[in-house]
DNA sequence: AATCTCATTAGGCGGGGATT
DNA sequence: AATCCCCGCCTAATGAGATT
């Protein structure tokens, strides 16, 4: 279990997982993350931090395929990393607690794949931390609020409309708009966006919720993990299920769609396949029991030597 | 038919920003 | 500083559908 695999390697304190927890919050949108939390977590180092996070995501991963019984974190009690799993415990939810722009990431996410009205199934699968209530009370007003035309309404977190939209409509850091749209041109000349819809709408490739708000934030740029590339789109740093038919077909497809730039443009576009690029420090995780393998793929697109 | 489960809705309440 | 008003969360009531 990769929780174990942490503790054995690098033990966290209370102080220090709660440090990272708090920065983690604050920095997740930042295209050098990890190098903050690092700083803001003492005694850690920038490994430990990406090492850290990858177990993190890992162990999302695992809870939302079914492979682990939902952990009951004991908010007042939990001393470290190393949380017990009790069989059949829920999760403790943020009651009276403000909505986050995670948690509001996932919900949306949640929508677009449930649908209105499915608020168990959001609830269940992406917003883990609210109740079917909560969620059909946030719901209520994120209605109520779209429409309202009221001009003169305070900012709000439901003016949050989609996933990525803060990060793609507001590259950060000189970040330029063309470097986020690609040697393509915009996302809607992008046949690799239409490719991985499909992939998306057939099963391929999952969605696994407060994972992919994680690998989303990646969007603004190069990450300490992979300086030199950046994500080609946000729902790219998704999970690939290499149980399912067809997938070394669907990479292969990928390359074949991307080592051609568009006419007039550079810059070169192609996928990372984890199972072949330990560079990437997410690694492989595999459970026994059903025989299903999963590993994260990311597609990236790298940009072209500045001349 | 009775009971149970769950989604929806309305309204109350507290917090906090905006205004005076 | 006081007040107003908006925002966001929660709870209770209600209704619809499923189950016994």
């Amino acid at each position: 279990m990769s929780l174990n695999r942490t503790c054995n390697s690098s033990f966290w304190t209370k102080e220090e997982d709660k440090a990272f927890e708090n920065a983690l919050a604050v920095f997740s949108g930042h295209s050098d993350k990890f190098l903050k939390i690092a700083a803001a977590v003492p005694g850690k180092s920038l490994q430990e931090i990406i090492d850290h996070y990858n177990v993190l995501v890992e162990d999302v991963n695992d809870i939302e395929s079914g492979k682990v019984p939902l952990p009951k974190y004991e908010r007042m009690q939990s001393s470290s990393s190393c949380r017990s799993r009790s069989s059949g415990a829920g999760v403790e939810r943020r009651k009276g607690l403000p909505w986050t722009a995670e948690e509001h990431r996932s919900f949306l996410q949640g929508l677009a794949k449930h649908g209105k009205g499915d608020w168990r199934g959001i609830s269940r699968n992406f917003v883990f931390s609210r109740t079917p209530t909560q969620v059909a009370s946030h719901a209520q007003k994120y209605y109520s609020r779209l429409n309202d035309n009221n001009a003169k309404r305070r900012k709000s977190i439901h003016d949050v409309t989609s996933v990525g939209a803060a990060n793609i409509t507001e590259p950060s850091q000189g970040q330029k708009s063309d470097e986020l749209t690609g040697p393509c041109g915009g996302q809607s000349q992008w046949p690799i966006a239409d490719y991985v819809t499909e992939a998306f709408d057939t099963g391929m490739l999952s969605l696994p919720g407060s994972v992919t708000n994680c690998m989303t934030d990646a969007i603004e740029g190069p990450s300490a993990v992979n300086p030199e590339k950046f994500p080609l789109v946000a729902a790219l740093g998704s999970e690939l299920n290499s149980s399912f038919p067809g997938v070394d077909e669907f990479l292969q497809s990928v390359e074949d769609l991307i080592i051609v730039p568009a006419e007039g443009t550079s810059g070169v576009c192609h996928g990372v396949d984890t199972r072949t690029s330990p560079s990437l420090s997410v690694q492989p995780s595999v459970t026994g029991g059903t025989g299903m393998y999963t590993h994260p793929v990311s597609l990236y697109w790298q940009r072209a030597p500045l001349e």
